[in-house]
DNA sequence: TTGTATGCGTTATCAG
DNA sequence: CTGATAACGCATACAA
């Protein structure tokens, strides 16, 4: 492989020259300039980025967390960050965690090591203290989870859209609303949890834990959650999964009891992953924006990376109500 | 950050010992070795891998280039590289290309930066030139994918499972058989044409070009590809579609029309992705052992970078028919 | 416009 | 067992 001491060689002048031309920048002859381009092209010259980064201290990389590739949650919020980053000439690699937490405190080392310039974390299960240390010494942000109090964060108000979600249940005349969540320890599935609570309290609906089932957050999860549901002796009307995966599988277990979503029993989910809107019936679910999640969880790290000041550390994005057919009001099917 | 001089000048060793105790190797007195860990706990050192690498060049990195992470064929093959590469003390780190091509020469220039020991394409949709100059020089392979004759690749017999799943549909009655497939210049929808083709012609079936569509590999793709099929005055009796993605989009536009699957037409599917066989009618497909495919992938890119010996540079994997509901032969339901 | 020299933070080779 | 010192490949301040 060619370095920048070969090139400098054979094209007669000195590698500060050879830089300044890969650069662009400082003034060269035109002449040796096209003389140092012409070896570069025939040694196929490529700058070794380690040497550049060590000397420069930057990557203009960022790494992104990502609980588990494989939920298509995440794929539009990869892409955010994506089309952010590369408008500003940043590179995004995306570290696949495979449901293990162990893992985040891994590629939290990459920071800490000087092989990226930031992280975004769809994660936050490491531990508050490590993250506390390493937020205080190194860009980064939290996106779509946050541990209380700690980093910049984007989020929407979980709780605000899961009482809006269960608030339409209750004025399609449902009084009975069973709850699928997860892992309790998530300030996610808490603030949903939340959500639900209030709209019931809001509309003087008794609130029946008898009705609340936690579960993997999966399409097997929401399945074998829904059947003690199944056998209630005074039957639930709707559904409120804390998300769209446990909500079909929860659809998956009605239809093998038999009972037809809307008509015999309304199922709204949340998140609105790429399969709610293709799945049938069509799942009523709680859109989250994920592509602008991703892209200002990119502005807020490159402001970070950059220094400039952040005017607020935690964003609220906007999340919108998607009426399809599992609640039975497919009147305002989108 | 504190670097191995502020270690050593504060443990008052030189910086060359730490280096010894930080690797632990060479030999170095417990109790200095102790002052020296002392130390570096104090000022939470950590090597600064850019350096590193720069001095040892190698990255115990490796690259996978995906071509669209939305896309949930690629998540077992990612993981039986994680798992694969973990085991080896090798990070993986992954490339979303989001469908653009542009982006794989982008990332191919990774390597010749010396940012990471190899890549593992799953596209190959970069010029057959650069992939020979590089390969040529640098450890890659190419999975699920592959361009004629160049680089190591793992995939299935794509040609031996479609004449397979056509068979199938042959065996259960069908002499009209439509296919849908995509991109007619990628070598897999080529080579999955190719299998139809022959089993047509084992059968003495003769090929009706009207019954093939070309779409995108989505849903949406083979939804709006079914509309033509639907519109023939013979119509077909079964779809054989060279992607899961199709024969769902294919299943959402029949049931539109009214028609049952399998009852009035049987679909069978290509590559058995995650939603398959949730789906209802459940999707007969053929099954890619994806995880062992990202595994002998990364074993044989981890061979390319130790300089071993590649005892065969392509590796054919085997599949497997499953059979599920959407053929009407739900005996054997899986 | 160009070249020299220094340092980025390590590892590794020598001596001692 | 330990310490100088020379790379690794590049960018850049300073000279010329």
């Amino acid at each position: 492989m060619a370095t920048i001491n070969d090139v400098a060689r054979i094209a007669g002048v000195s590698l500060a020259t050879v830089s300044r031309v890969m650069r662009n920048q400082g003034s060269v002859k035109p002449t040796t300039r096209d003389r140092v381009l012409r070896v570069v092209e025939k040694l196929n010259y490529q700058p070794n980025a380690l040497a550049q980064q060590l000397r420069t201290q930057e990557t203009h990389t960022v790494i992104v967390i990502v609980p588990n590739i494989g939920n298509t949650f995440f794929h539009k919020i990869l892409l955010g960050i994506e089309l952010e980053a590369e408008k500003n000439g940043y590179q995004v690699l995306i570290a696949d965690m495979h449901n293990e937490p162990a893992v985040e405190n891994y590629y939290f080392n990459a920071i800490q090591q000087h092989l990226v310039d930031g992280i975004i974390s769809l994660s936050a299960s490491v531990a508050k203290s490590l993250m506390n240390q390493v937020a205080s010494e190194y860009p980064i942000v939290v996106a779509c989870q946050y541990i209380e109090g700690i980093t910049p964060n984007i989020t929407i108000d979980n709780v605000a859209a899961a009482k809006d979600m269960v608030g339409h249940l209750i004025n399609l005349g449902h009084r009975r609303i069973a709850h699928l969540t997860s892992n309790p320890a998530s300030p996610l599935y808490r603030d949903r949890f939340n959500g639900y609570l209030a709209a019931l309290a809001q509309s003087g609906i008794s609130v029946d834990l008898g009705l609340v089932q936690y579960c993997e957050p999966t399409i097997n999860g929401g399945f074998t959650a829904m059947e003690p549901l199944l056998e209630l002796n005074e039957p639930v009307t709707a559904v409120f999964a804390a998300g769209d995966t446990m909500a079909i599988g929860a659809m998956k277990r009605l239809k093998k009891a038999g009972l037809h979503v809307p008509e015999d029993i309304a199922i709204a989910g949340f998140d609105d992953i790429e399969i709610s809107a293709e799945w049938e019936p069509a799942l009523t679910t709680i859109h989250q924006p994920k592509f602008e999640i991703g892209q200002h969880a990119f502005s807020k790290l490159l402001k970070l990376i950059k220094k400039e000041p952040l005017l607020q550390t935690q964003e609220i994005l906007d999340y919108s109500l998607i009426i399809r057919e599992s609640c039975g009001s497919n009147r305002n099917k989108q």
